[in-house]
RNA sequence: GCUGAAGUGGUGGAAUUGGUAGACACGUUGGACUUAAAAUCCAAUGUCCAUUAGGACGUACGGGUUCAAGUCCCGUCUUCAGUACCA
């Protein structure tokens, strides 16, 4: 009996099929537990390697979990809308559902021969137009809702129309928008319908705004900060230009609290949550309002300049303020001698990206508007500066700068000399500001000297409240979240618009299905694609989608004429739209799914995901926002649960390991991009020409010790050695005066496939000319490849597929190796040749049970032996499992088969219990042998073994025997020995007397159990 | 700049509360089997010194606490990720 993995592993997956072992039900006596993963982008490259890493975790825990006896929810689905396939659609002319129904047949083929436990029965597609429906469904409800501060929750909007027909909008505590005019009852009642509608957008939790984009007219389209490089298009390097554009928004910052204190409810990373903390970024201090001093010759009437400051009790110490170079009031308030200067300071400015500003700390710059501001308590004027440290995004865009307090205004005041007053008592500010809350009194500052932060503080907010002058205010960094995007490839907006105003579309005639269209690209006059759609019209009258021409031109009609033909929203939704509440939608089996997006049985039942598993790079995108949809769809009882992810785990990525050679030829005709320009990375190269069996390399850290002189006197002496070595050896003196003599240009670092590279770095080269003959000739050709490690990508031929994986090594090889690599949160690089190892234990533990003759397996008598293995491992892996140290159990198995071949072991009552044990991280060969055994059901529905401390009790213990702290031997002792007992057999040992030679120990320190320690 | 994570053999990594550093694998070397190769099995394998016995050094670097430090404390460096000069 061999272990055929392929023909077992066909086997397990098509019985697990077959018997849809892996369906959960909705209702159970077990307890419930939701596990999911993120999930998957269908991308037209398929899976490599990396991807599966987190699935498997996320399957070994399911697995685990079913075996200790709950209702496991494990499903998985697409998130099937997205940039790739539209791309490939713009480029091919094919429709994106073509080519994603197709990247999913792969990427089901490829999870499939996996062997992960899924519930395929509940897949969700965000492209299907029967789960965007309610994606469409949810904005409407978003649009029909607004935010009531008073009770901190979302609210019908009715309600708040109710309120402002009864007392208008002054009395009203609700999240809107900054620029709301006060109106009454009466003006509510006499407004117009689009009046009425306009205010209302102002309080929707989603709405229509005026957005600044980074908009590519060469493109057609809006690009994101990341897409845009030195002012220009990363793709084409087309010039890029600040525009504004009316587009959907979400009232994210309504929730900016609740997603703060939420994050104290849930088992989340530290890390991940401090990165939602400073995404969200709570601040609390005050608003004040500085007056600007009129001029003679400045316009009209006085500007006011506001300001957010954490430090209120420091307002004394101001002695200028700075605005950033795009706020509003600088042309208006900058003097006419300052005008010029000022404009080119701007003008500079805006060619700097927000990330350069932010890299570069050392340059300082800015400059004097000719305007003075009034201090609020002093009345003294104060300088108004612009800086390009003060950014336009955050806050109100303006700093009161308090140079002692504050570091970057006292670099700015140094470097522009402007007075540093000290308003802090006994505090040295020649240096340094003093940005320290904490043991300092206030001074030189009116009514608020003597006092410390605090309470200055409260005391500077009151007085500034009395003035009408400012008032304590808490600032949140988290700005509402831009909802359209001019895309083909998204759900479309359930939105009409009529006299300009948007109108849903109602909820029973939904989905409202993505038109077709001839192009994927923007039309020429810069409108998204669905421009180009001909039927995108909403008729009233029929509640179906018409032919544009239906449309009546605007300039003829007015509400009364309308034929009631209006035209659709032409964006569509951005990506996490869909991702937003997907986990809710997995919770309802198909059946049940069509007239609600879950229904409320299946709502309760599951509550919310136990376990979520996915990568670090949602931290404050997915994470982010469906925390918010969450909380929204609480507020409106759609859903009973506050948080969606009770416990989150980010894995970490697998990184490929790139292979290259060196090549030497002068006047080989070799692409630009291969030569090595990089001094590092020459000198590198020359040393792997140089010596192709062994490279010593200087570590770069040792490089960075020369250069900033801290290298020690070790240092020193490893590169001497290296000198040595290199000089010593005539061959490489030769090679050596050769290379000295070879240029850059002449080294070329070429790229090798990681699959013609073996385990000892030798490059293959039969294969890889084969591949490419190009460099057949070149002079010398480093046989023993470098390695780096790098992200896996198609350009850099490091691409592992686990289709070549699991068919030369199996799916259970490749799980096993995948957990094997290391923990699971941790950046790693994937090396093929490792998996040997997993795959031979695989040969060694099904050699446990069977052998040419058939099974071993019998009811032999336990051995205490085996016994203890047996329970060391329950022990170990139960505590690795819970623990998420998948690896660390991979070895626990490796040294249980080892222990137990060893042993001999072929009893039942040891071999049965451990397969339970493998069987979520190896569950083809566990299903196999288990089934074997005898026993008719999966091995999915047995129990995970019972683990027993008694079979692990020892009588003696191997004490280690230090000296001073070190080990020197160890000695076998019974456990049940006193301190002193311990003592005395240990100074009887003669090796310890040898230890001593003669000297008399100071003190013996025993730790009955743990360890000896003899010092003298 | 700030925030977070990390730094252990040739490589991936282990050491869960301070108690035998390097488990388990990969790779390497030697051996067995074989006409040969593959597969499999056995042995060695942190570095240095020593014929052996044994010894010295060793968890990024420099200090400290402790009978005992990879683990705790202080300082420094490096790498990776994120970022918003956050007033």
């Amino acid at each position: 009996m061999q272990y055929d993995f392929n023909q077992i592993e066909k086997k397990w997956q098509d019985y697990w099929a077959k018997n849809q072992t892996f369906k959960a039900v909705n209702n159970s006596d077990k307890p419930k537990y939701y596990i999911l993963d993120m999930f998957p982008y269908p991308s037209g490259a398929g899976l490599h390697v990396g991807h599966p890493l987190g699935y498997i975790a996320s399957d070994i825990y399911a697995r685990y979990k079913r075996h200790k006896g709950f209702n496991v929810l494990h499903p998985q689905g697409y998130d099937s809308f997205g940039l790739p396939a539209e791309q490939y659609a713009i480029q091919t002319g094919q429709h994106p559902a073509v080519t994603t129904e197709e990247n999913i047949k792969t990427y089901r083929r490829q999870l499939d021969q996996i062997g992960f436990s899924f519930d395929w029965s509940r897949e969700v597609r965000t492209s299907d137009p029967q789960y965007y429906k309610w994606t469409q469904w949810i904005f409407i409800q978003l649009f029909e809702s607004y935010f009531c501060k008073d009770s901190n929750m979302a609210k019908p909007i009715s309600e708040l129309i109710a309120v402002f027909e009864a007392e208008g909008n002054l009395k009203i505590n609700a999240e809107c928008d900054d620029n709301i005019e006060p109106f009454t009852a009466e003006n509510w009642n006499s407004y117009s319908s689009k009046q009425q509608q306009e205010i209302l957008l102002k309080y929707r939790l989603t709405y229509l705004a005026e957005t600044e984009v980074n908009w590519c007219p060469a493109l057609g389209t809006v690009l994101a900060n990341d897409e845009i490089v030195n002012g220009v298009s990363e793709r084409g390097g087309h010039p890029v230009v600040r525009k504004k554009m009316t587009q959907w928004s979400m009232r994210i910052s309504a929730y900016a609290e609740r997603l703060l204190q939420g994050l104290d409810t849930i088992d989340w990373t530290d890390s991940l949550k401090e990165s939602q903390r400073n995404w969200i970024g709570k601040s609390v201090g005050a608003s004040v309002i500085f007056n600007v001093i009129p001029t003679e010759r400045s316009d009209e009437k006085s500007h006011k300049i506001d300001v957010f400051t954490t430090r209120p009790d420091t307002i004394f110490g101001v002695s200028f303020m700075t605005l950033a170079p795009e706020h509003d009031l600088v042309s208006k308030i900058t003097t006419p001698e300052q005008k010029a200067e000022v404009e080119a300071y701007i003008e500079k400015t805006a060619k700097r990206s927000e990330r350069d500003r932010m890299a570069d700390v050392k340059t300082i710059s800015g400059v004097f508007t000719g305007s003075y501001a009034e201090h609020p308590f002093t009345k003294e004027p104060v300088p108004i500066w612009i800086g390009d440290y003060v950014l336009a995004s955050y806050g109100t865009g303006a700093v009161m700068s308090v140079p002692c307090g504050d570091q970057r205004d006292y670099d700015f005041a140094k470097h522009f000399n402007i007075p540093i007053p000290n308003i802090f008592e006994g505090v040295d500010i020649s240096e340094e500001a003093y940005g320290s809350k904490e043991n300092v009194k206030i001074t030189n500052s009116d009514f608020l000297n003597g006092m410390n932060m605090k309470k200055a503080t409260k005391r500077a907010i009151y007085e500034l409240e009395q003035l009408g002058q400012g008032e304590g205010k808490t600032n949140y960094r988290l700005r509402d979240a831009v909802f359209s995007r001019q895309r083909y490839w998204g759900e479309p907006f359930p939105v009409y618009y009529v006299n300009g105003m948007p109108q849903m579309i109602d909820a029973k005639h939904l989905p409202l299905t993505l038109p077709e269209v001839e192009k994927y690209l923007p039309t020429e006059e810069g409108e998204p694609p669905l421009g180009r759609a001909d039927v995108w019209a909403w008729d009233t009258n029929t509640n179906q989608v018409v032919s544009n021409e239906l449309v009546f031109p605007t300039e003829l009609s007015d509400e009364e004429s309308h034929n009631g033909i209006y035209p659709l929203e032409l964006n569509t939704m951005p990506g996490w739209a869909g991702s937003s509440w997907y986990f809710f939608r997995y919770m309802e089996e198909k059946a049940n799914r069509d007239d609600a997006f879950a229904t409320e049985d299946a709502l309760k039942y599951w509550e919310n995901v136990d376990l979520y598993i996915g990568g670090s790079e949602h931290a404050t995108g997915h994470l982010l926002y469906s925390r918010f949809w969450v909380k929204f769809m609480k507020d409106r009882g759609f859903v009973n649960v506050e948080e969606p992810f009770k416990k989150l785990i980010n894995q970490g990525m697998i990184l490929g390991t790139s292979a290259y050679a060196y090549v030497l030829k002068r006047s080989a005709e070799m692409p630009e991009s291969y030569i090595q320009k990089d001094f590092d990375k020459f000198q590198r190269a020359k040393e792997f020409l140089g010596d192709c069996v062994k490279s010593f390399i200087i570590s770069k850290e040792l490089k960075n010790k020369i250069i900033h002189g801290t290298a020690n006197q070790k240092d020193l002496v490893e590169i001497l050695k290296f000198d040595n070595w290199f000089n010593s050896q005539t061959k490489q003196k030769e090679l050596k005066i050769y290379l000295e003599e070879v240029k850059a240009e002449d080294i070329r670092r070429i790229p090798i496939p990681v699959e013609f590279v073996n385990s000892s770095n030798e490059i293959d080269f039969n294969s890889y000319h084969k591949w490419n003959p190009e460099y057949n000739s070149a002079e010398i050709l480093s046989s023993i490849a470098d390695r780096e490690v790098e992200k896996m990508s198609k350009s850099k031929y490091n691409v592992v597929n686990p289709d070549d994986i699991v068919a030369d090594y199996g799916a259970d090889s490749l799980r096993l190796y995948e957990m094997f690599l290391g923990p699971l949160e941790q950046y790693k690089p994937w090396n093929t040749a490792g998996i040997t190892g997993v795959h031979s234990f695989l040969k060694k533990l099904w050699k446990l049970y069977a052998d040419d003759n058939g099974l071993k397996v019998n009811d032999a008598e336990t051995t205490k032996d085996s016994l203890k293995t047996l329970h060391k491992t329950i022990k170990k892996v139960e505590e690795d499992i819970e623990n998420f140290s998948f690896n660390t159990s991979v070895s626990t198995f490796m040294i249980a088969v080892n222990e137990l071949t060893a042993q001999k072991c072929t009893s039942k009552e040891i071999l049965e219990p451990l397969l339970v044990l493998i069987s979520p991280y190896a569950p083809h060969i566990a299903e196999e042998l288990w089934s074997q055994l005898g026993n008719a059901e999966s091995i999915s529905t047995a129990p995970f073994p019972k683990f027993e401390e008694k079979y692990l009790v020892e009588s003696s213990k191997e004490y280690p025997i230090s000296f001073n702290g070190k080990m020197r031997f160890t000695m076998e002792l019974p456990l049940d020995l006193s301190k002193d007992e311990i003592e005395a057999a240990v100074m009887a040992n003669e090796k310890t007397q040898n230890q001593l030679q003669g000297r008399t120990p100071k003190k013996v320190i025993v730790v009955p159990g743990k360890i000896v320690n003899i010092v003298g």
